[in-house]
DNA sequence: ACCTGAACACCGTTCAAGT
DNA sequence: ACCTGAACACCGTTCAAGT
């Protein structure tokens, strides 16, 4: 069912992502789906929660270049798929575990730089993360420019939250 | 018609504001709508420029303090609308005369304090700005702690693009 | 557990016509 | 220039019923 719900999305856009649109791709009636998912807003959490399963982990390594890994993973994982990243606009993130997990591997490498106010530094660099994501899905611009300067502005942001 | 549009939308949030509702609020028919705005986006549009003719744009001082001021002025129109936040997300930014004016206030502001990629400045700033108010406008978080985490993490990103 | 038919209360937009 | 009636092709969701 995620993955018919990709294809609609993959063909047309995230617009194109109704339920009845997914219903009729499945060959199934529209209400069938909801002995599967709540509702469509269960439906799209479960499908972010999903692509956010593909972010790699950092293992070992110094943990300022963990968070860097972490958050550079992150932001490559919604570029990579540009009609899904709106989706995390409107709904400021995700809470499925896969978003809890990185939540925790993020808070965990952040203590481990020595940052003094970890919920302010998390939440800034998930919206930095996210919100480059988004600019680069809906722009012109040539992606190799956006993800030096993510990678430079994420640097600025690290640089100011860790002591000394 | 735009005050009819931002009372729709006050009181029922942004997913309430829709063609329909609006013509109904105006005790007309649904399409005559269409003689005053081209669809429901340039209805947004409209909408959101309008917002952005109220950031109050800093006169003299310092560069630097300057775009401080500016950014933090856009930030605190877009958390005083909270309900508008969301349409800026789904149209990354906006794109009406107000808009392109702070643009250009933004870059000549950047030029001054001598930032070497303008550009990439202006997108780091303006995401920080949309993603922070965002985040305010969604959250149970205390409203104090988060404009006092915008702040901080704006001088880190000043601090980072500031030669020297 | 999973599906269907039928219905309810909605959408955005267009077309032709009226003043 | 601005409005209307009527229509088209959609939505999400619920309810009762069937297997």
């Amino acid at each position: 069912m995620l993955a018919a719900a990709r294809a609609v999305v993959a063909e047309g856009g995230a617009d194109a992502l109704s339920m009845r649109a997914l219903a009729r791709r499945l060959e199934v009636a529209p209400n069938a789906l909801y002995s599967h998912v709540a509702d469509k807003t269960d439906l799209l959490d479960q499908l972010l929660d999903d692509l956010l399963g593909t972010v790699a982990i950092p293992t070992g390594g110094d943990p300022r270049g963990a968070v860097e890994a972490l958050m550079t993973s992150t932001y490559e994982t919604l570029v990579g798929h540009p009609e899904l990243v709106g989706l995390f606009l409107a709904r400021q993130g995700a809470r499925g575990p896969n978003a809890v997990r990185l939540g925790e591997v993020l808070d965990a490498g952040l203590a481990a730089v020595g940052v003094p106010d970890v919920p302010a530094a998390r939440r800034v660099l998930i919206i930095h993360a996210i919100g480059f994501a988004a600019f680069d899905a809906g722009d012109v611009l040539p992606a190799g420019a956006t993800a030096h300067s993510f990678t430079r502005s994420l640097r600025w942001l690290l640089d100011g939250m860790t002591p000394g």
